[in-house]
DNA sequence: TGAAATGTTGGGGCG
DNA sequence: ACGCCCCAACATTTC
């Protein structure tokens, strides 16, 4: 009897899972497991909404491998010594997994493939999280891409959709006595805050795919014009099913190929174009990091190095994160992600203007809220959103564009249901004050709602200012 | 994946 | 009919 570990990390799935196929093809039998080992991903272990999220996917992989008679095996890190265990107790001759391309975890697991090989441990790792390994997407001069738009369009022509693999009808598996309980692994709040991210969220792979073709079905003819308004619902949710790997992005664009062909309408084509762009972002962060492993740290541009960021103000940024700053489009948006563990694309990128730009605090502090705050924070795109946002960035925004919120308001929130959605005080602000309270004398005092902690154009001006001397 | 300031154009009101 | 002005709409420039 020959065994195989399939080590599951980011890819909480049976369908389309590259290292469990290969591994029940060549062996009898297949032991799934996942090591809990945040402290190997430092300083980026997994932030609050992250292992929240975690916790369930894990629950729901284990119910699925349990109707095909296995279970999930759970162990506590350093991670080779975990393994290399398991491979002794369960006299398997081979670990199987699908790859990550962050740099501790890159690190960590080529020296794990280093010491199991000496063992004459079989290690296999296997693409299945991206459409485009980091190094497969080249400029003709072999160099890494550092602009979105050259590199998809080279991406693009490389792209070979293929159907996804089935999901196993059985994992022959044994029992790996004295796994951990989920429990034990301490995933969970301590103190009750996640009612609003169960009441928005379904975890696990059967919630992937319904998210998948619940988009699809009812959102992805209007993708293309409605993606910015965060008032509809026009968006896919499918962020942290990927970042998870529910669901895997070659899932997805066999699917919106499938559909677009099928349906035979350009707009359709069309649609899935312009979502399949949108896919491709995560490609490229991931191809940023994996070339630029300190983006997470330190600014790609380094001649922003030399930016005055205001000191650091305590105040500030806790009212920026609570959604206290008077400025309607802002204070929605934090406190959608503070309540549900997501915000609308749209308002991720006018939050992070006011923090970098109005308020002018370092993007690190954005960067490390967010990362403790959503259920799709993923290092690479995060790292890549803030310092696009911030300016500091190899393909960023420019350091003078400043979304100004009231008009990023009136324009994709014309009615303010978002901003109604979300700050209870405003609820009864009809249209034409919604996203400037403060125009109407009472009105703030009436609502209990703050009046603006800074003034948008004032600050404007000083940021400009601060971005101009850089420039000197 | 801006916003605001400035420049240009063209239609309509009006003497 | 004509020139003039106003101004909205759009385009371009600048930060």
């Amino acid at each position: 009897m020959k065994t195989a570990l399939v080590w599951f990390r980011r890819d909480l799935r049976l369908a389309d899972n590259p290292a469990l196929a290969a591994a029940l093809d060549a062996f009898d039998r297949v032991v799934p497991i996942h090591i809990h080992a945040p402290e190997e991903e430092a300083p980026w272990a997994p932030g609050a909404a992250s292992r929240w999220w975690l916790h369930g996917s894990l629950e729901s992989l284990d119910k699925d491998l349990r109707e095909r008679g296995s279970a999930l095996h759970l162990a506590r890190g350093p991670t080779l010594e975990a393994l290399l265990r398991l491979v002794e107790e369960l006299g398997a001759s081979a670990v199987y997994w699908n790859r990550l391309y962050e740099p501790a975890i890159t690190r960590r697991d080529r020296e794990i493939k280093r010491v199991l090989g000496e063992r004459g441990v079989q290690a296999r790792s296997f693409k299945a999280t991206l459409l485009f390994e980091p190094w497969e997407v080249q400029t003709n001069q072999d160099q890494p891409y550092r602009v979105f738009t050259p590199f998809w369009r080279k991406a693009r022509t490389q792209l070979q959709l293929r159907p996804p693999l089935p999901s196993p009808k059985k994992v022959p598996s044994i029992g790996a006595g004295s796994g951990l309980q989920l429990a034990a692994l301490e995933l969970l709040p301590t103190r009750n805050w996640d009612e609003g991210l169960h009441a928005r969220w379904s975890r696990g792979e059967a919630s992937a795919a319904k998210a998948l073709s619940g988009f699809v079905d009812s959102s992805l003819a209007e993708y293309v014009d409605e993606r910015d308004r965060p008032d509809l619902d026009a968006t896919s949710g499918l962020s942290p099913h990927l970042h998870f790997g529910e669901i895997s992005p070659m899932q997805i664009a066999w699917e919106l190929d499938q559909r677009s062909g099928r349906a035979g309408h350009a707009e359709h084509a069309n649609a899935a174009e312009g979502f399949l762009r949108q896919l491709a972002w995560r490609e490229f962060s991931q191809h940023l990091l994996f070339h630029f492993p300190d983006m997470p740290e330190r600014n790609l541009n380094p001649r922003f190095d030399a930016f005055k960021w205001a000191d650091d103000d305590v105040g500030f940024i806790r009212r920026w994160q609570q959604g206290r700053t008077g400025i309607p489009m802002v204070d929605a948006g934090m406190r959608e992600l503070w309540v549900s563990g997501t915000m609308h694309n749209r308002v991720r990128m006018l939050v992070a203007s006011f923090l970098t730009k109005n308020l002018r605090q370092h993007w690190h502090h954005g960067q490390r809220w967010f990362w403790d705050t959503l259920v799709d924070a993923d290092l690479a795109n995060n790292a890549q959103g803030w310092q696009w946002t911030a300016g500091c960035g190899v393909d960023a925004s420019p350091y003078f564009r400043i979304f100004n919120p009231v008009g990023q308001g009136i324009k994709f929130d014309p009615q303010g249901d978002y901003v109604r959605r979300w700050v209870a005080e405003l609820s009864d602000v009809p249209a034409p004050l919604i996203h400037r309270p403060w125009m109407d004398n009472g009105l703030l005092a009436r609502c209990g709602y703050p009046p603006p902690m800074i003034d948008l154009d004032a600050s404007r001006q000083w940021a400009l200012a601060a971005y101009k001397d850089l420039r000197a």
